[in-house]
DNA sequence: TATTGTGAAAGGGTTCACAGCG
DNA sequence: CGCTGTGAACCCTTTCACAATA
């Protein structure tokens, strides 16, 4: 029951499912099957029940889920209970971006610190914060605590901040910047990555009658 | 050799070696050995030479692969020889981002057009061009010739909109709104989640121990 | 000799199908 | 009876290992 690893894919799915189960909590739903969480999300029943099942079994047989137990449960599971203090590194536009996203802050992450080396940019207010400058990453990632660092840097500055972030001690990255972050195993890496995923568009335009499989 | 089916992962490591290869072949690098690529890739030879051979063989026994031969077959599979026309729908603050992008403009991409329905909003110029009613999307897309759309909408004016992409001849959006879009089979879709990213760093800093496979 | 291209084996994720239980 | 939980089957991706060849 507790194989302690999970596929990207499973955990892509359980953040969906969250979604769903929060719609069906506000709309008063009491239960909910593995079959109306799998046809929301694009899945089958036995997808979302094998899913599930790694952390345990949550629903009543013949009846299907308690929807507000569920909801808690797997925010629990996904981590997404509390609040997660957030450094974006980079003040540019896509950083801007990234810190006005409401869903952001809905979601209980908190950007506590923005960084930047543009003596233009340091100093400048945003919000309540005010763009650091990147040579006091290290103090300031420590000092107010932060787990959770976005990368949102140029491409040829990106291994540079990564390494301060993780000198830092922080151990969950996720990067923008177009390039491939060479990290300790102990540190969480995930990519966003513009240019892949429109590429994934452009092949599949030139190739019709191809499959790109999942 | 033409299984017309290729993995989502081997098409991202495919745009991977493309831009290893371009890098190779700024520096004069004739060839390059499936072993080299799969260094900086992150990923084992076996899996270099698997992946190219979904499209032929490239390669020479005993030598390599001549670098700018192969990086102009990648481009080709790709499909980033040519220029493709965008369009963005959105003019928040993300969307500003994506156009000022400037790793787009070099791979090819062309923002062709940005819509919103905020009357704010329409009308103002973006560099060259000028915001527009998300209302004339259907006949602006068609006239410009418009062939990938990317979807920078809150969430619940996202479905609208790709339905709008949809209905005006598109086949190939790339959504960054929060909400599972439904789409004919024959469009290709690519969904890039924030919070779905977010709560992946937070799974892996809650279960220390846990592997996250791929 | 060095390295590709590729069948075959291994690994791991998904689907099936049914026993178990409310 | 209805729906979950799960072992087994299936299928796809990765890795292995080696024949082919520049």
């Amino acid at each position: 029951m507790n194989p302690r690893r999970i596929s990207d894919s499973a955990l892509r799915r359980l953040s969906h499912y969250l979604r769903f189960l929060e719609v069906f909590e506000e709309e008063g739903r009491e239960t909910i099957s593995s079959w109306e969480l799998a046809e929301r999300g694009g899945t089958t029943s036995a997808q979302v029940r094998k899913d599930l099942s790694h952390f345990g079994s949550f629903g009543k047989r013949g009846l299907g889920y308690p929807v507000p137990e569920l909801r808690a449960r797997l925010a629990g599971i996904l981590g997404v209970g509390r609040r997660w203090d957030v450094a974006i590194v980079g003040a540019g536009k896509l950083g801007a971006a990234l810190y006005a996203y409401d869903g952001f802050r809905r979601r209980g992450f908190h950007v506590a610190a923005v960084f930047d080396d543009d003596p233009r940019k340091i100093g400048r207010r945003w919000g309540q914060l005010e763009v650091e400058d990147v040579g006091v990453l290290g103090a300031s990632v420590r000092a107010k605590g932060v787990e959770i660092g976005i990368v949102v840097t140029p491409a040829d500055a990106a291994q540079e901040v990564a390494d301060a972030l993780v000198a830092a001690g922080i151990n969950a990255i996720l990067n923008f910047a177009p390039r491939k972050l060479v990290l300790p195993e102990s540190v969480t890496l995930r990519d966003v990555n513009l240019a892949i995923e429109l590429e994934a568009l452009c092949f599949a335009l030139t190739h019709e009658g191809w499959i790109v499989g999942r």
